[in-house]
DNA sequence: TAGATTGTTAATCGATTAACAATC
DNA sequence: TAGATTGTTAATCGATTAACAATC
């Protein structure tokens, strides 16, 4: 009765792509898109995309392609966009403040709410209209205000402690930019945790760079 | 005779983990590991260890299991730490200022050497010890001075523009942040190009704490 | 109706896991 | 030598691609 037939992470992982370039034929105005325009343009195989849509529904029309429209309100609807998350950032170092002022995340719904920090230095300061508050005033913060999303901004020595004190309050969702992995948090507290490991994806451009100078040059 | 057995991009993003791990153990000075303690610890199956680290070399030892001091050391030469990158950030904005501060890039061999804007405001302006220069004088910098990786924290809109220009000097690794793909510029300069793209993360933890409400909730 | 294009099943490909012989 | 653990081959699993009948 509740039709879970479990989305694998990689057809989810490339919805926020279809959605950019979904998006952007609406704002050009072309209403009608089919499955083989489609791949020309992300540089996938039509069939992946229909196999991809399908998870959702068959939001196309055979002889005729996918009204653009149509499609960017459902994936706009599976992504959870029309309701919006709050966001709170814990760190207001180099990293949460560049979070906190970038603007694209209102755009898909997430609300910057709160930031924190343990620094006495930042406290008080204002970023992106909302003030820095200390860590000790988190758990006040929350029981008074939705929280959805709690940003890691945090050296990776902290990571695991503020990681359980965020799971422990409820929030449902953390954005890990601190270098290190938060291992039990998803399987103790039921917390959906997403890594941003920047040095680490770094290293693979590295790698890849060394691989095409090895191969390519000589 | 060059030994090019194609490693997979699968094996590869899982490099830098690795490289964690085993700088972790060393520092705690740990001197053997098997993949079975790995697999514990980073919770991936042994065998896959083992498959990934033997794409580059016998590193173990039968009975023994694998020398700390040895598979860093490994590690890091594919990676291609010993010898460091110089990286310069296209975009002094909060992403661009907070990139060029982030200190752990030093540590894992790339070296922050310049940064350039269009935007009087910010040109002379030291961030981390290096002014910020007008993107004009990107051409003659990098005729003078060795660059490996340019970061673009630039706006969508010229993203594409800048990346052709970054590409043609001969700059091999693109690390982009401007929320938008950049297409052909790999197959058209042979620069090697890793997206980060923080927004399409955000939207699968978006996805995902929805179903969790969805599934686990009710 | 004829042409186009989806939705969906089947075939292929690649990555992960299991098993075990080699060997320290 | 006996025990442990790798390196490597084979089996399994899952994701991508191809094919085509359904249908607009």
């Amino acid at each position: 009765m509740d039709g879970n037939k479990k989305i694998s992470i990689a057809v989810i992982k490339r919805l926020p792509r279809y959605y950019r370039y979904i998006t952007e034929l609406l704002e050009n105005g072309i209403a009608k898109v089919s499955s083989q325009e489609l791949s020309r343009r992300m540089n996938l195989t039509a069939s992946q995309i229909r196999q991809d849509l399908n998870c959702f529904g068959g939001f196309g029309q055979q002889g005729y392609g996918y009204n653009v429209e149509v499609l960017h309100k459902e994936i706009a609807s599976i992504l959870g966009i029309p309701d919006p998350f709050n966001v709170i950032i814990i760190g207001a170092g180099n990293m949460g403040q560049a979070i906190a002022k970038y603007e694209n995340f209102n755009k898909r719904g997430f609300v910057f709410t709160g930031i924190f920090d343990k620094n006495p230095n930042v406290i008080g300061q204002d970023i992106n209209g909302v003030k820095v508050a200390h860590i000790d005033t988190l758990e006040d913060f929350v029981k008074e205000n939705k929280t959805d999303i709690a940003v890691l901004c945090i050296p990776k020595e902290n990571a695991m402690e503020i990681a359980r004190r965020v799971a422990a309050l409820g929030i449902h969702g953390l954005w890990n930019f601190s270098s290190t992995d938060l291992h039990n948090i998803e399987e103790e507290f039921g917390t959906v945790v997403e890594n941003v490991h920047l040095t680490d994806n770094l290293m693979v451009l590295g790698y890849r760079i060394s691989e095409l100078r090895k191969n390519g040059k000589n």
